[in-house]
DNA sequence: GCAATGGTCAACTGTACGGTTGAATAATGT
DNA sequence: ACATTATTCAACCGTACAGTTGACCATTGC
C-alpha cells in the first residue's frame, strides 16, 4: 500500500502543480468540507472537482471519509510534510518565514478573485 | 518578467513532479555541472536532459550560464524556497528534521541504482 | 415507493508532456 | 580549414491529464 518514496513524491508534486488543487488545499486548511462545498466556489463541474480530490487523496494530501451520503474531505499534513522535508534540503536550510507564507497566500487569493 | 506567484508555483511543482528532474537537482546540490555531465548517468538522450534542464530553469530552480561552448548548470535555491515556504503552512509548522531529509535522499539513491 | 440530493463512473475531447531522431549552431583543438 | 565537442532546435509519436457531459449508484426526506 505504501509506494516507494520517489513515486509518492511524483504524486505529491504533480498534485501540487495544479492551481485548483492548491486552492482546494487552502480551503481545507480552514475547515473540513463536503465535496459539494469544495466544488461550490469553482466554475468547473462537480465531476472535475471530484477528480481533483481523488488526485489529492492518492497523493496523501487529503483523506476522504464517507459518512452517510456525503464525503468529507480533510487535510492530511503527512503527505505534504514528506515533500516539504525533501525540499528543505535545497534551501540552504534557512528558517521558514511565516510572514512570507502569509504574503504568498494573499497573492493566491488575489489571483482567484481577479479574473 | 516575474510571473504571478501562482503561475510560478505551477512551474515549480510541475518541475519537481518528475523523478529525473529531482535527481538532477540532487546532483547539482553537490556541484555545478555542464549539461553533458548532468546527462551522463541517465539512459536517455542528451536532448531529453536538455529539455529537463530548460524546465528547471523556467521554474527558477536552476540557472544556466553559457561560458564558451559549455553551459553550466547551477542550483538556484530561491525557486525552491518559494515553494517550500508555501508548503510549510500545511505541515502544522513543524521544525524540519534534517535526518529525515537524509533518509529520503538515500531512498531516492537506492531507487536510481536498483533496477 | 418515489423524488431529490451527493458523488462517482465512463466515454470522449483537446492539449501538454516526455521521449525520440536528425539537422543546425557555435566554440575548440589540431 | 576542418573535424570534434557541446548544446539546442524542430518535427514527430504516444501517453497522460484537465475538462466536459450523461448515465449511474447510494442515501435521505416525504
Amino acid at each position: 500500500m505504501n509506494a516507494p518514496l520517489p513515486d509518492r513524491l511524483d504524486l505529491i508534486f504533480a498534485a501540487l502543480a495544479d492551481p485548483t488543487r492548491r486552492r482546494v488545499l487552502s480551503m481545507l486548511l480552514e475547515d473540513d468540507m463536503a465535496v459539494s462545498d469544495v466544488a461550490a466556489p469553482f466554475e468547473m463541474s462537480l465531476a472535475a472537482i471530484s477528480k481533483h480530490l481523488s488526485v489529492l487523496a492518492a497523493a496523501g494530501l487529503i483523506r476522504q471519509e464517507r459518512r452517510g451520503r456525503i464525503t468529507w474531505c480533510k487535510l492530511d499534513p503527512d503527505g505534504m510534510r514528506a515533500a516539504s522535508v525533501w525540499m528543505q534540503g535545497f534551501g540552504q536550510f534557512d528558517p521558514v518565514d511565516l510572514d512570507d507564507f502569509e504574503r504568498f497566500l494573499e497573492a493566491e487569493m488575489q489571483d482567484w478573485t481577479k479574473e
